[in-house]
DNA sequence: CAAAATTAGTTTCCTAGTCAACTTGATATC
DNA sequence: GATATCAAGTTGACTAGGAAACTAATTTTG
């Protein structure tokens, strides 16, 4: 605890420590898939595609808490890497979807089994328990704050 | 559990949900910070410089975790608020320092205490004890990976 | 002590976001 | 049915950071 005089220090706050080793586990993450010619967002929407229905960009940004001019270039490097098609949706010409090119689809095993070597090295630090405890705390503050995030499921 | 067959999906991933919530508590906190006109890597410095000798570029880039680059610009904004003070350092015609202007000093006090509200209004999902638990366990995983990070003090 | 290597910081180019203005298509209202 | 409004996506200006080339000052080495 700090002195009562003095501002809480950096190391005081809980979300200077989410903040640090959230960083720590992303870059990570995105130094592996860098191989595979990829960022981690868009392993984001490649999982969030992958065998789902086709999706609109709009409910991608929304799951991934991003902009939809964000979503509208990532969407574009996706398709000029090949790996993401556009389609024009049902009857109306504003809409489009988002689905996988085979590519893509190929792609995501991959990525994902790079996602799980960044899971275990990043948290091999904690006793399995504790991981446990982790996910079960961090899904919980999701949840308080409405981050409906990704069923992917 | 995912299907054997399938890949692994976001939700299975620990570091899916960490960058979840502290993209939200980070997100939260600029949006605080920004009322005073500073960002948070911002404060981080302004901070890291409160109460303690002048500090070298290389120093706060190590502690944050950002390369030099960063710094060199983030320092350059901070002089352009008049919130820091660039000095040349010793002897050595290299080395600079940065400190506090009289400005940055009384704004730590006021971002600390948006940093204690944000903190408290992001983590208030959690009963005391998880608190503490989570905070255990990040710092657990920031002494793993060698995240020494801001000593403060 | 001159030349080479090293170190601290800066700068340039690039990437990936945000925000807000804009375009275009659909819907609602009069 | 013309017009106003709204919705989906795109675009352009801007910001923050990383990587690597660069500058300048010090230190090491022959």
């Amino acid at each position: 605890m700090p002195e009562a005089s003095s501002p809480a220090g950096l190391e005081d706050h809980l979300g200077y420590w989410l903040r640090l080793v959230s960083n720590a586990v992303s870059q990570s993450f995105a130094r592996r898939v860098e191989a595979e010619g990829v960022t981690v967002a868009e392993w984001v929407v490649l999982r969030a595609l992958y065998g789902v229905e086709p999706m609109a960009p709009s409910q991608l940004a929304e799951r991934m808490g991003m902009t939809k001019g964000a979503i509208s270039k990532l969407a574009d490097r996706l398709v000029a890497k090949d790996l993401v098609e556009r389609r024009e949706a049902g009857g109306d010409g504003r809409r489009q979807s988002l689905a996988l090119r085979p590519q893509g689809h190929a792609l995501v095993p991959r990525l994902a089994a790079l996602a799980d070597q960044n899971d275990a090295g990043s948290f091999e630090g904690l006793a399995p328990e504790e991981r446990r405890e982790l996910e079960r705390l961090l899904r919980k503050l999701a949840a308080a704050h409405h981050l409906t995030a990704a069923p992917t499921a």
